[in-house]
DNA sequence: GGCTATCTACCTACTAGTAGGATGCTTTCA
DNA sequence: TGAAAGCATCCTACTAGTAGGTAGATAGCC
């Protein structure tokens, strides 16, 4: 259907251009440039802005925590999977002009200005991914290869918040090399 | 001077809306309705958006960072200088509501938004932090009191992303107390 | 008189969102 | 089989509201 592919297509431009400029500076006329199509037209697929920016949400968390699922879930090292978790960030920083971040982290910027439906979704990908994070670091501890002193759980939470952190600096400055000398030297923090 | 202290009251509430909502949801009309003057009345004090964002970047870098050299200045261990640096992120998160972040955080997300001349600013005042937190860092390595292995920059690095990170996930998720948690664990790494 | 500070009144550009029409494919049914 | 009805998609044309910014008048002070 060709339907489908303009809705995602709609979601795609939203998506990138969220994750450069953020959630209140990207407009329906962006997107309608972007596409071809007409304002209108994505209003008929999406006749709110809360209604795309929650549909670009919801995408965006299925598909990453079903990635970070697949990780968790292979017969690897603790210290390859927490690797591969941060990778899936710098992918995002590396797939622009070194100009995106993190969907999540953009729109947690934003939180105030946003209702919330969107709010909930915010905290709740937080929350998701600290667990995940958790349960790497739990497997590292009983594994004997990371020796990081404190609590797992309070870790997990540092993390996170660095790779957020992270991401938004390192585009600012230093871009995806500053980034993964930050991953590195975390991992040698990690690893105790 | 009544005009200074009009143009003080600008500037105060502009990055209090800052702080929350960010750089391109702030308003002239926002700050028209809490100073109580008409919103020409701000374009006198700054005839331009970026000229107003601009000054607001030029008071919070000066304000900051001479806290942080008084921090550096006194002659206390490097323990305590790193935790009175991250207690003055923290101070900013409690001072509002629990939806108030680092100035240059938010405005670090909207980069994209932004002309030049501010962009440079931002990552001035990134790199300025980096390299006292450096200073603090060599200067615990030095005494005995850091035991973290790497390098102090790339740590000095790692901890700002952190701080400036932990910010904002702290206001969707967890708070001051979530925040004060990840400093600890952060000193906890650092001792080593 | 000139300067500072503030005002009213306006402009253009852009925002999200709506009403209603045109097109064309699909399904229904005589 | 073929016309009709229904529906999905996209359109033009519009609304009301808000954005940053400007012109020019007014008031009070040195």
């Amino acid at each position: 259907m060709n339907s489908i592919d303009t809705r995602t297509q709609i979601l795609d431009i939203a998506q990138d251009l969220v994750q450069r400029v953020g959630v209140n500076a990207m407009s329906y006329q962006d997107i309608s440039e972007a596409v071809g199509i007409r304002k209108a037209s994505i209003h008929y697929y999406f006749p709110s802005k809360d209604d795309l920016v929650a549909a670009l949400l919801d995408r965006y968390n299925d598909y990453f925590l079903r990635l970070v699922d697949g990780i968790i879930a292979q017969p690897d090292s603790a210290e390859v999977k927490l690797r591969r978790y941060c990778s899936l960030f710098e992918a995002t920083l590396s797939s622009g002009n070194g100009d995106k971040a993190c969907l999540y982290g953009m729109v947690g910027a934003e939180l105030v200005t946003l209702k919330h439906p969107l709010v909930e979704r915010v905290t709740t990908f937080y929350r998701d991914n600290e667990a995940r994070l958790g349960q790497i670091l739990n497997q590292g501890r009983e594994s004997g290869e990371f020796g990081f002193v404190g609590d797992p759980q309070a870790m997990a939470a540092l993390i996170f918040s660095l790779l957020e952190g992270g991401f938004l600096v390192a585009r600012a400055h230093g871009g995806a090399t500053q980034y993964r000398a930050i991953v590195e030297q975390l991992m040698q923090l990690v690893k105790g």
